[in-house]
DNA sequence: TTTATTATTGCAACATAATCGCATTAATAA
DNA sequence: TTATTAATGCGATTATGTTGCAATAATAAA
Protein backbone atom coordinates (compact mmCIF):
# COMPACT_ATOMS: atom_id res chain seq x y z
CA UNK A 1 0.00 0.00 0.00
CA UNK A 2 1.89 3.23 -1.30
CA UNK A 3 1.38 6.29 0.57
CA UNK A 4 -0.52 9.10 -0.12
CA UNK A 5 0.26 13.03 1.03
CA UNK A 6 -2.35 14.55 2.45
CA UNK A 7 -2.95 17.84 4.93
CA UNK A 8 -4.22 15.76 7.35
CA UNK A 9 -1.33 13.73 7.69
CA UNK A 10 1.10 17.26 7.00
CA UNK A 11 -0.58 18.90 9.88
CA UNK A 12 -0.35 16.07 12.36
CA UNK A 13 3.02 15.19 11.27
CA UNK A 14 3.70 19.21 11.46
CA UNK A 15 2.41 19.75 15.37
CA UNK A 16 3.94 17.06 16.71
CA UNK A 17 7.45 18.14 15.29
CA UNK A 18 6.37 21.65 16.69
CA UNK A 19 5.47 20.70 20.06
CA UNK A 20 8.31 18.16 20.67
CA UNK A 21 6.76 15.77 23.12
CA UNK A 22 4.65 13.21 22.71
CA UNK A 23 0.56 13.66 22.23
CA UNK A 24 -1.94 12.04 22.60
CA UNK A 25 -4.95 11.28 19.84
CA UNK A 26 -7.55 14.06 21.97
CA UNK A 27 -4.46 16.78 22.62
CA UNK A 28 -3.86 16.42 18.87
CA UNK A 29 -7.39 17.22 18.10
CA UNK A 30 -7.87 19.64 20.20
CA UNK A 31 -4.42 21.69 19.08
CA UNK A 32 -4.65 21.17 15.43
CA UNK A 33 -5.81 23.48 13.41
CA UNK A 34 -7.87 21.89 10.97
CA UNK A 35 -11.06 19.72 11.78
CA UNK A 36 -9.73 16.03 11.75
CA UNK A 37 -11.63 13.04 12.78
CA UNK A 38 -10.99 11.13 15.52
CA UNK A 39 -10.39 7.94 13.80
CA UNK A 40 -8.27 9.49 10.91
CA UNK A 41 -6.47 11.24 13.42
CA UNK A 42 -5.40 6.87 14.91
CA UNK A 43 -5.13 6.29 11.38
CA UNK A 44 -2.19 8.07 10.95
CA UNK A 45 -0.86 7.95 13.67
CA UNK A 46 -0.89 4.14 13.29
CA UNK A 47 1.02 4.24 9.82
CA UNK A 48 3.25 6.43 11.26
CA UNK A 49 4.16 3.95 13.94
CA UNK A 50 4.61 1.34 10.79
CA UNK A 51 6.43 3.39 8.79
CA UNK A 52 8.68 4.46 11.98
CA UNK A 53 8.19 7.92 11.59
CA UNK A 54 6.82 8.55 14.83
CA UNK A 55 7.30 6.63 17.99
CA UNK A 56 4.47 5.29 20.60
CA UNK A 57 4.57 5.46 24.15
CA UNK A 58 1.75 4.02 26.16
CA UNK A 59 1.99 5.98 29.74
CA UNK A 60 0.59 4.59 33.17
CA UNK A 61 -2.76 6.49 32.51
CA UNK A 62 -3.37 3.56 29.71
CA UNK A 63 -3.22 6.31 26.93
CA UNK A 64 -1.20 6.13 23.75
CA UNK A 65 1.32 9.15 23.32
CA UNK A 66 2.53 9.64 19.68
CA UNK A 67 5.98 11.37 19.41
CA UNK A 68 7.88 12.36 16.35
CA UNK A 69 10.89 11.89 18.48
CA UNK A 70 14.15 14.31 17.97
CA UNK A 71 16.56 12.67 19.83
CA UNK A 72 15.93 9.39 17.63
CA UNK A 73 17.27 9.01 14.26
CA UNK A 74 14.52 8.35 12.16
CA UNK A 75 15.22 5.29 9.57
CA UNK A 76 18.12 3.17 12.44
CA UNK A 77 17.27 1.39 14.96
CA UNK A 78 16.08 3.38 18.31
CA UNK A 79 18.36 3.01 21.21
CA UNK A 80 15.99 2.66 24.25
CA UNK A 81 15.15 5.88 26.26
CA UNK A 82 13.32 6.83 28.94
CA UNK A 83 10.09 9.28 28.49
CA UNK A 84 8.78 11.36 31.39
CA UNK A 85 5.40 12.02 31.90
CA UNK A 86 4.22 15.22 33.77
CA UNK A 87 1.38 15.06 35.36
CA UNK A 88 1.15 19.28 35.45
CA UNK A 89 0.99 19.84 31.80
CA UNK A 90 -0.25 16.62 30.27
CA UNK A 91 2.89 16.24 28.37
CA UNK A 92 5.48 12.98 27.45
CA UNK A 93 8.89 13.94 26.35
CA UNK A 94 11.57 11.62 25.11
CA UNK A 95 14.74 11.84 27.84
CA UNK A 96 17.80 11.71 26.88
CA UNK A 97 18.64 8.81 29.52
CA UNK A 98 18.53 5.51 27.85
CA UNK A 99 17.92 2.28 29.34
CA UNK A 100 19.96 0.12 30.28
CA UNK A 101 19.03 -3.66 31.33
CA UNK A 102 20.22 -7.31 31.15
CA UNK A 103 17.78 -9.97 30.75
CA UNK A 104 17.55 -13.40 32.29
CA UNK A 105 18.52 -16.50 29.74
CA UNK A 106 15.70 -17.20 27.84
CA UNK A 107 13.77 -13.95 27.51
CA UNK A 108 13.73 -12.49 24.59
CA UNK A 109 12.31 -8.86 24.39
CA UNK A 110 10.72 -7.25 21.53
CA UNK A 111 9.65 -3.79 22.68
CA UNK A 112 10.69 -1.45 25.67
CA UNK A 113 8.30 0.81 27.17
CA UNK A 114 9.93 2.50 30.20
CA UNK A 115 7.63 5.91 31.70
CA UNK A 116 8.84 8.00 34.87
CA UNK A 117 5.75 10.10 35.82
CA UNK A 118 6.02 12.92 37.86
CA UNK A 119 6.19 16.88 37.33
CA UNK A 120 9.00 18.48 34.68
CA UNK A 121 11.32 21.46 34.92
CA UNK A 122 8.57 23.77 33.73
CA UNK A 123 6.10 23.08 36.25
CA UNK A 124 7.92 22.23 39.31
CA UNK B 1 -12.44 3.43 56.29
CA UNK B 2 -11.33 0.06 57.95
CA UNK B 3 -11.06 -3.16 55.86
CA UNK B 4 -12.59 -6.34 56.45
CA UNK B 5 -12.46 -9.60 55.69
CA UNK B 6 -14.22 -11.21 52.57
CA UNK B 7 -13.86 -14.21 50.78
CA UNK B 8 -13.56 -12.29 47.87
CA UNK B 9 -10.39 -10.22 49.05
CA UNK B 10 -8.95 -13.97 50.52
CA UNK B 11 -9.59 -15.55 46.93
CA UNK B 12 -7.90 -12.68 45.09
CA UNK B 13 -4.82 -12.49 47.31
CA UNK B 14 -4.62 -16.17 47.23
CA UNK B 15 -4.65 -16.62 43.06
CA UNK B 16 -2.10 -13.71 42.87
CA UNK B 17 0.13 -14.74 45.22
CA UNK B 18 0.12 -18.63 44.01
CA UNK B 19 0.43 -17.46 40.16
CA UNK B 20 3.26 -15.07 41.04
CA UNK B 21 2.99 -13.11 38.48
CA UNK B 22 0.93 -9.54 37.68
CA UNK B 23 -2.73 -10.76 36.35
CA UNK B 24 -5.48 -8.25 34.79
CA UNK B 25 -8.63 -7.79 36.00
CA UNK B 26 -10.16 -9.91 33.63
CA UNK B 27 -7.12 -13.50 33.70
CA UNK B 28 -8.38 -13.03 37.58
CA UNK B 29 -11.86 -13.19 36.78
CA UNK B 30 -11.72 -16.42 34.32
CA UNK B 31 -9.00 -18.02 36.45
CA UNK B 32 -10.49 -17.78 39.72
CA UNK B 33 -12.38 -20.48 41.18
CA UNK B 34 -15.73 -18.50 42.87
CA UNK B 35 -17.58 -16.08 40.56
CA UNK B 36 -16.96 -12.35 41.36
CA UNK B 37 -18.43 -9.05 39.74
CA UNK B 38 -16.08 -6.96 37.52
CA UNK B 39 -16.42 -3.79 39.66
CA UNK B 40 -15.41 -5.97 42.71
CA UNK B 41 -12.50 -7.06 41.56
CA UNK B 42 -11.45 -3.99 40.63
CA UNK B 43 -12.15 -2.02 43.91
CA UNK B 44 -10.42 -5.35 45.58
CA UNK B 45 -7.35 -4.63 43.35
CA UNK B 46 -7.84 -0.65 44.17
CA UNK B 47 -7.68 -0.60 48.12
CA UNK B 48 -5.07 -3.46 47.57
CA UNK B 49 -3.11 -1.16 45.73
CA UNK B 50 -3.86 1.78 48.49
CA UNK B 51 -2.48 -0.67 51.19
CA UNK B 52 0.62 -1.29 49.19
CA UNK B 53 0.09 -5.22 49.65
CA UNK B 54 0.15 -5.51 45.65
CA UNK B 55 1.33 -3.05 43.04
CA UNK B 56 -0.26 -2.08 39.78
CA UNK B 57 1.67 -2.32 36.65
CA UNK B 58 0.49 -0.51 33.44
CA UNK B 59 1.83 -2.42 30.46
CA UNK B 60 1.82 -1.23 26.49
CA UNK B 61 -1.09 -3.03 25.69
CA UNK B 62 -2.53 -0.22 27.73
CA UNK B 63 -3.97 -2.57 30.74
CA UNK B 64 -3.12 -2.83 34.23
CA UNK B 65 -2.01 -5.66 36.03
CA UNK B 66 -1.56 -6.22 39.34
CA UNK B 67 0.94 -7.92 41.36
CA UNK B 68 1.65 -9.54 44.73
CA UNK B 69 5.29 -9.06 43.73
CA UNK B 70 7.54 -11.61 45.75
CA UNK B 71 10.68 -9.60 45.70
CA UNK B 72 9.08 -6.27 46.46
CA UNK B 73 9.49 -6.14 50.45
CA UNK B 74 5.48 -5.26 51.58
CA UNK B 75 6.23 -2.29 53.69
CA UNK B 76 9.09 -0.89 53.04
CA UNK B 77 9.36 1.45 50.01
CA UNK B 78 9.94 -0.73 46.89
CA UNK B 79 12.79 -0.46 44.65
CA UNK B 80 12.05 0.29 40.97
CA UNK B 81 12.69 -2.90 38.87
CA UNK B 82 11.80 -3.74 34.98
CA UNK B 83 8.54 -6.09 34.54
CA UNK B 84 8.30 -8.62 31.68
CA UNK B 85 5.23 -8.80 29.75
CA UNK B 86 4.67 -12.05 27.48
CA UNK B 87 2.89 -11.32 24.83
CA UNK B 88 2.53 -15.36 24.49
CA UNK B 89 1.13 -16.64 27.92
CA UNK B 90 -0.58 -13.12 28.73
CA UNK B 91 1.66 -12.74 32.19
CA UNK B 92 3.26 -10.37 33.63
CA UNK B 93 6.46 -10.56 36.27
CA UNK B 94 8.88 -8.98 38.17
CA UNK B 95 11.63 -8.96 36.93
CA UNK B 96 15.00 -8.98 39.20
CA UNK B 97 16.46 -6.41 37.40
CA UNK B 98 16.63 -3.10 38.75
CA UNK B 99 15.55 0.37 36.84
CA UNK B 100 18.62 2.89 37.43
CA UNK B 101 17.89 6.90 35.86
CA UNK B 102 18.95 9.98 36.03
CA UNK B 103 16.92 12.97 35.33
CA UNK B 104 18.22 16.14 34.34
CA UNK B 105 17.89 19.28 36.91
CA UNK B 106 13.83 20.03 38.15
CA UNK B 107 12.27 16.78 37.72
CA UNK B 108 10.51 15.22 39.89
CA UNK B 109 9.89 11.55 39.72
CA UNK B 110 6.69 10.12 41.47
CA UNK B 111 6.24 6.89 39.76
CA UNK B 112 8.34 4.34 37.80
CA UNK B 113 6.83 1.81 35.21
CA UNK B 114 8.99 0.34 33.04
CA UNK B 115 7.65 -2.55 30.64
CA UNK B 116 9.82 -5.23 28.68
CA UNK B 117 7.34 -7.07 25.93
CA UNK B 118 8.64 -9.82 24.55
CA UNK B 119 8.62 -14.12 24.53
CA UNK B 120 9.01 -14.59 28.31
CA UNK B 121 11.54 -18.35 29.13
CA UNK B 122 8.47 -20.83 29.28
CA UNK B 123 7.02 -19.91 26.25
CA UNK B 124 10.47 -19.28 23.91
C1' DT C 1 -25.75 -13.85 71.78
C1' DT C 2 -28.10 -10.04 69.69
C1' DT C 3 -28.08 -5.56 67.59
C1' DA C 4 -26.07 -1.62 65.25
C1' DT C 5 -22.78 0.22 62.18
C1' DT C 6 -20.85 0.56 57.88
C1' DA C 7 -17.58 -1.84 54.64
C1' DT C 8 -18.39 -4.75 50.83
C1' DT C 9 -20.78 -6.52 46.96
C1' DG C 10 -23.64 -6.98 42.64
C1' DC C 11 -25.91 -4.74 39.14
C1' DA C 12 -26.60 -1.42 35.75
C1' DA C 13 -25.21 2.68 33.85
C1' DC C 14 -21.58 5.51 32.48
C1' DA C 15 -17.05 7.32 30.68
C1' DT C 16 -13.21 7.03 27.78
C1' DA C 17 -9.85 5.02 24.51
C1' DA C 18 -9.34 2.85 20.39
C1' DT C 19 -10.86 0.19 16.39
C1' DC C 20 -13.68 -1.25 12.35
C1' DG C 21 -16.97 -1.50 8.33
C1' DC C 22 -18.61 1.05 4.70
C1' DA C 23 -19.60 4.58 1.49
C1' DT C 24 -17.48 8.81 -0.21
C1' DT C 25 -13.60 11.72 -1.43
C1' DA C 26 -9.33 12.79 -3.29
C1' DA C 27 -4.17 11.89 -4.34
C1' DT C 28 -1.53 9.84 -7.76
C1' DA C 29 -0.52 7.09 -11.84
C1' DA C 30 -1.75 6.05 -16.51
C1' DT D 1 -8.57 13.60 -18.48
C1' DT D 2 -9.55 9.22 -16.57
C1' DA D 3 -8.82 5.19 -13.62
C1' DT D 4 -7.15 3.29 -9.44
C1' DT D 5 -7.18 2.90 -4.74
C1' DA D 6 -5.39 5.26 -0.46
C1' DA D 7 -7.43 8.28 2.73
C1' DT D 8 -11.33 10.15 5.12
C1' DG D 9 -15.75 10.86 7.86
C1' DC D 10 -19.35 8.80 10.13
C1' DG D 11 -21.54 5.69 13.05
C1' DA D 12 -21.31 1.59 15.45
C1' DT D 13 -18.67 -1.43 18.23
C1' DT D 14 -15.35 -3.31 21.54
C1' DA D 15 -12.73 -3.04 25.68
C1' DT D 16 -11.15 -1.20 30.00
C1' DG D 17 -12.25 0.87 34.07
C1' DT D 18 -15.28 3.64 37.25
C1' DT D 19 -19.47 5.10 39.83
C1' DG D 20 -24.22 5.41 42.03
C1' DC D 21 -27.30 2.86 44.57
C1' DA D 22 -29.61 -0.64 47.06
C1' DA D 23 -28.80 -5.07 49.28
C1' DT D 24 -25.67 -7.93 51.93
C1' DA D 25 -22.51 -9.21 55.40
C1' DA D 26 -18.25 -8.47 58.51
C1' DT D 27 -17.20 -6.51 62.75
C1' DA D 28 -17.86 -3.76 66.88
C1' DA D 29 -20.88 -2.66 70.63
C1' DA D 30 -24.47 -3.75 73.86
Amino acid sequence: MKRRSTPTKEAVLDLLSRRGKAMSQDAIEREIDIDINRATIYRVLNSFCDDGIVHRIVAEDGKQYFAFCINCGENQVPTHHFHFRCTTCKTIECLKEEVHFSLPIGYQVEKVNCILTGTCEDCS
